[in-house]
Formats: structure tokens, C-alpha cells, sequence
DNA sequence: CGATGTCAAGGAATC
DNA sequence: GATTCCTTGACATCG
């Protein structure tokens, strides 16, 4: 079992994640791909085997105002064979989240387009890495317009009209406000795409209340044989937020603190919950992706701490010593 | 150099 | 029908 972090390194100010300059700059994926080699000898002296690579890339690759762009993947066919060479040489489990704005249950036929098309490019760079099927592009259902049950019937459809490379790499994640663990369960049913899990949305939103043990076990078992599962852990932030809010009419700065909801995600995993939830499933083996406010910094404070604390879990993802690993396992 | 405004994109709540 | 939040960072411009 592994554990990974998304896209950005707090640990270190000189490892952008991708070339964030304005189109007006001409930002390219030659770019993001030379930070990429960085950020993977980054992940090799860490020890790092899994990671979510930005999903901003190859900035514009599809926008519709600026073929300019559309032509950076295969631009960059070389760069992107010697990045999954890279890759597959330190064991490295890679994944791709498009943002939001990637909708394919919209009611908006061109809107749903224009994200196939996204998710073509996704998935183009993945394959130009040529990755195994354990790379993969996460996506949440989508939006509700008014009626859950006919958007997430949208979803099944739209999902069947994939282009094959996309369906190929495509996991379905439930979300926090819209779609519960028992909505993507009824899509899988529908479509056989693979779940991931994700404990913070499955605690924000539970219309099922399909206890954690069950919910885990039923989507780590949609993924297909040979590929290891995969879910999302994090726990949501307890601390006030301070915002520095200034008054429009007087110009007068003033600091308000407001309570965290419970989709904010905290800097750390919470290492009770943590253990909690891996030892529901002690049957079967997942890597797990967190999803903290401090990434790497994160991952490395949770990975020192389960020895200690909690040796059993520690030993299923590979971090005790020979000889404490063999008296955790006896 | 520091402060401030801006960025491709949608959905949903609120007014 | 229009506005704002969601949530976030970093680019770009200005003083």
C-alpha cells in the first residue's frame, strides 16, 4: 500500500507543479514537464511512490479560442515517453484531476464537449507516458440541476458515449455536497467504472448512511482485478479562519474569524481517524491519497508517526523495519 | 520590491 | 436576472 499527495510541494519554494504563466505569456507543457522531472527526483528522495500531477499541465490544450495550444501533447511526444519511463522505473503511482469546470452530466450538450475533449487530453497524456491502468483521471459526477436522480442517469449515459481512451482511465469519486458514496455506487452498477472513495465527502454527505467498513469495502470492489484500489483521506479543519476583510465604503481593515466548514481540509490528517478507517478493511490492500492543506509536509508527519503509534498500520504500508514488520505480522 | 487585481471555464444559493 | 461564494495560488501590473 502507498501513500501520495496532490500536485503541490510545500516542503520546497523551487518545484511549481506546471507552467501557470498567462496565455499571453505563451505557457507550454515542454514547461510543466521540465518542473515534472524535478518533481519527481523530489518524490524519489522522499520516497514517495504515489502522486497527483496538476491537471494545468498543458495550460489551454483545449480552449476553444486558442488552437495555438491544441497541438502541445503531441509537441511534446519525446519528453512525455521520458517522464513515463521515469515514472514507471521508481514504482511511481501518477493520477490527473481535472478541475471543476469538467462537467459531463451537464444538460448543456456543448458544455459536456468541451469536457469530453478535456478529458481526451487527459487521458492522451497519460497514454503518451504510456502508464499502466493504475494511472488514472478522477472525476465527481457533476451538477444536480434540480434533480439528482435524472443528472446522475445523464452521468450513465454520457459515460457510455466515451471515447474508449478516456473510458480506459476514467474513476468516479463521490462529493461533499451532491452526489453521496450511494449515488456512484448506483452509477457503477450501471457502467462498471471504479470507484474511489473519499472519507471527508463521504462524512459531509451520507443520504444512504452506508456505514465507513461498508461503503470502503463496496467501492475498493469495483476496481478490476490487477489494479490496486484507491480512495481519498482527509479530515476537515477545526480552526477558526482569520480573514483580513476591508471596508469597501471607509477603506478600514478589520481581521474576522469565521467557524471551518466541514469540506475545509485541515493542514494534517487526523492520525485517530486515520487509523480508524484503515483498519476497517484489514483484508485487502489500497493506496491512499491525501488530500491535507500541507501535502507532502503532511504525508512525511503522518508517515513518522505510525510506527510508533500505530505499528500494525504502519506495517501495511511497508514503513517498519524488517524485524518489526515480522513481529507486527506474528 | 511590496501591494493589489486578476485569472477560461460552472453550479448553486441568495437577493 | 445579477451577484457572490466555492477555494486557491500565483501571475502580472502598478506604484
Amino acid at each position: 500500500m502507498q501513500l501520495g499527495f496532490p500536485v503541490k510541494i510545500t516542503q520546497r519554494d523551487d518545484l511549481p507543479s506546471n507552467d501557470a504563466r498567462r496565455h499571453q505569456s505563451g505557457p507550454h507543457l515542454r514547461v510543466s514537464l521540465g518542473y515534472l522531472r524535478a518533481i519527481f527526483d523530489y518524490l524519489a528522495s522522499i520516497d514517495v511512490r504515489m502522486y497527483r500531477m496538476s491537471s494545468d499541465l498543458a495550460p489551454y490544450v483545449t480552449h476553444p479560442d486558442m488552437p495555438q495550444f491544441h497541438r502541445q501533447i503531441d509537441e511534446c511526444r519525446a519528453e512525455l515517453a521520458a517522464l513515463g519511463a521515469d515514472a514507471r522505473a521508481q514504482g511511481l503511482r501518477l493520477s490527473l484531476h481535472p478541475s471543476q469546470y469538467i462537467i459531463i452530466n451537464s444538460p448543456d450538450a456543448d458544455l459536456v464537449q468541451r469536457s469530453v475533449r478535456e478529458l481526451a487530453a487527459q487521458a492522451a497524456i497519460l497514454d503518451a507516458m504510456a502508464l499502466g491502468p493504475e494511472a488514472v483521471v478522477v472525476l465527481h459526477v457533476g451538477g444536480v440541476y434540480g434533480d439528482r436522480s435524472a443528472s446522475r442517469e445523464r452521468f450513465i449515459h454520457a459515460y457510455t458515449q466515451l471515447p474508449e481512451p478516456v473510458r480506459r482511465r476514467l474513476v468516479l469519486e463521490n462529493d461533499d455536497t451532491r452526489f453521496s458514496v450511494g449515488d456512484i455506487l448506483h452509477i457503477h452498477q450501471h457502467t462498471g467504472v471504479p470507484l474511489i472513495y473519499d472519507y471527508q465527502h463521504h462524512m459531509c454527505l451520507d443520504r444512504e448512511r452506508i456505514p465507513v467498513a461498508e461503503a470502503l469495502r463496496a467501492c475498493i470492489a469495483t476496481w478490476p482485478h490487477g489494479v490496486q484500489p484507491k480512495i481519498h483521506f482527509s479530515t476537515p479543519r477545526t480552526e477558526m479562519k482569520a480573514t483580513r476583510r476591508k471596508n469597501k465604503q471607509t477603506g478600514a481593515a478589520a481581521t474576522v474569524y469565521q467557524p471551518p466548514s466541514w469540506t475545509n481540509h485541515a493542514d494534517y490528517v487526523n492520525p485517530f481517524e486515520f487509523i480508524n478507517v484503515m483498519r476497517q478493511v484489514p483484508e485487502r490492500e489500497f493506496d491512499v491519497m491525501l488530500e491535507c492543506k500541507l501535502k507532502d509536509t503532511a504525508l512525511l508527519r503522518l508517515r513518522s508517526d505510525l510506527p510508533r503509534y500505530a505499528p500494525d498500520v504502519a506495517a501495511r504500508f511497508g514503513l517498519l523495519e524488517p524485524a518489526e514488520q515480522e513481529r507486527s505480522a506474528g
